[in-house]
DNA sequence: GGCATTCGGAACCGATTGGTCAATATTAAA
DNA sequence: TTTAATATTGACCAATCGGTTCCGAATGCC
C-alpha cells in the first residue's frame, strides 16, 4: 500500500540533481549562488529547500550524483569493454583533452574541483572525494594488469596511482589556459611508458 | 628632489601581499571575504582599497606574487643546485607530499587552485596561470635533459609535461583526502620511469 | 466530500558581501 | 607655518547571500 500522501513532486529528482551537479561542477561551492541553482533547475527556493536541507546538502548530493553517474561510467569503460586494455587507458587520459578542446567543456573533474574547493572544509565531502579517487585507482589496475600480466601487483598499483595523478593534473590544467600540446605530451609520455 | 609627497605607507607592500596571497591560496577567490583579508593583513578596508583597486586586483597581484616568490624559487632549485638532476626532480615531486603530511600545509599549489577556481572567469588570471605552468615545464626539462643527454628534445619535453601533470595532480589530491600511499606511489612510479 | 498532507511560489528575513567616502592624520616642500 | 599631497580609519551603502515562512494548489485516504 501507500503511494505517498499529499501533492506529488512536479520535478524529476534525478534531473534536478543533474542540473545542480553541473552548476557546482562548473562554478564550485562558493562560486555558486542559490540564484544560479534556481536558474539551472527551474525550481524555486522553497521547493529546493523542501527537497534538500541546505546548500551544503545540495553540494554533497550533487557530488554523490557525479560519482554514481560520471565516475562509475568511467570505471565501467576501464575495467571492461570491447577495446584493448591499452586503448582503455588511453581513452581515460584522452577524455580531459577531448572534453576541453573538442567539446568545449572546461568543467574538469568534479572530484578534483572539490579537492581544491570545498573538500577541505567538510568531512563528508572529503570522504566522497577520497572514495572516488580510490575507485578510479582500483579500476585503473585492471587494464594495466591485463597489459602486463608479468608485473607484480605492487607495480600495477603504483602505475595506476601515477595514471590517476596524471589524470587529475590534466583535468585541473584543462580548466585554465592549458595549451593542448602540454596535455597531449603528458598523456603520450605516460602511454609510452605503459607500452 | 623627491622623497615622496604626503603621508607615507605604514605597511610593507610585500608583506601585505604575502598575507593576501596566503589567504587566497588557502581559501580560493570566492571563498575569501574582505573580512579575512583584513584579518590577515591587519589593514582596514579603506587602506586596502587605496592600495588595490578591488578584490580581483588583490587576487591577481597575489598570484603574481606567488609566481615571483614560490614558483621562481622552485624553478631555481630545478635548473641548478648542488644536487644531482634525478634528486632535483624527485624533490620537486616530493614537495607536495611533504607539505601535506610533514608540514601540515594543505594549501596545495596556487596555480592549480586558481585553475579550478578563478582562472576560468578572468583572462589575466588565466594568462598568469598559463605562464606559471610554462615556466615549470621548461624548468623541468633541464634536469631531465641532464639525466638523459641522449634523449631528443621532444622526448625531454614530453617527459617534463608528464612530470608537470603529475605534480598538479599530487597538489590537487593532497588538498583533499589523499592517502599518503597514493601520492608516494605516483611519485615513485614516475621516478622509476625517469631512471 | 472533507481532511490530512505535501508541493510550488513568492514575499520576506537578518546577515554579510564587495565597495565608497568624508574626516582625520601625517608627511615633504615652500 | 602654511600648503599640497597622501594614508588611515570607520561609518556607511546598496546588493546579494543563504535561509524561512506563509499561502494557495494539488493529491491520497477515509
Amino acid at each position: 500500500m501507500s503511494g505517498q500522501l499529499g501533492r506529488p513532486r512536479e520535478f524529476d529528482e534525478d534531473e534536478v540533481l543533474t542540473d545542480i551537479m553541473s552548476t557546482f561542477w562548473k562554478n564550485g561551492y562558493e562560486g555558486t549562488g542559490l540564484a544560479q541553482i534556481i536558474e539551472a533547475t527551474g525550481l524555486q527556493k522553497g521547493s529546493l529547500y523542501k527537497a534538500f536541507t541546505n546548500k551544503q546538502d545540495m553540494y554533497v548530493k550533487a557530488l554523490a550524483h557525479y560519482e554514481k553517474n560520471v565516475v562509475d561510467r568511467a570505471i565501467k569503460s576501464l575495467v571492461s569493454g570491447s577495446v584493448a586494455p591499452y586503448e582503455r587507458v588511453k581513452a581515460f587520459l584522452s577524455a580531459p583533452i577531448e572534453a576541453s578542446f573538442n567539446k568545449n567543456d572546461r568543467r574538469g573533474c568534479f572530484l578534483c574541483n572539490a579537492s581544491a574547493d570545498y573538500a577541505v572544509h567538510d568531512d563528508e565531502t572529503r570522504a566522497l572525494v577520497a572514495r572516488g579517487y580510490g575507485k578510479l585507482e582500483r579500476a585503473l589496475m585492471t587494464p594495466i594488469a591485463q597489459l602486463h600480466p608479468d608485473w607484480p601487483n605492487d607495480k600495477c598499483k603504483k602505475t595506476a596511482q601515477l595514471c590517476l595523478s596524471v589524470y587529475a593534473g590534466l583535468r585541473i590544467m584543462s580548466r585554465a589556459a592549458a595549451e593542448r600540446d602540454r596535455l597531449e605530451g603528458a598523456r603520450d609520455a605516460y602511454m609510452d611508458m605503459l607500452a
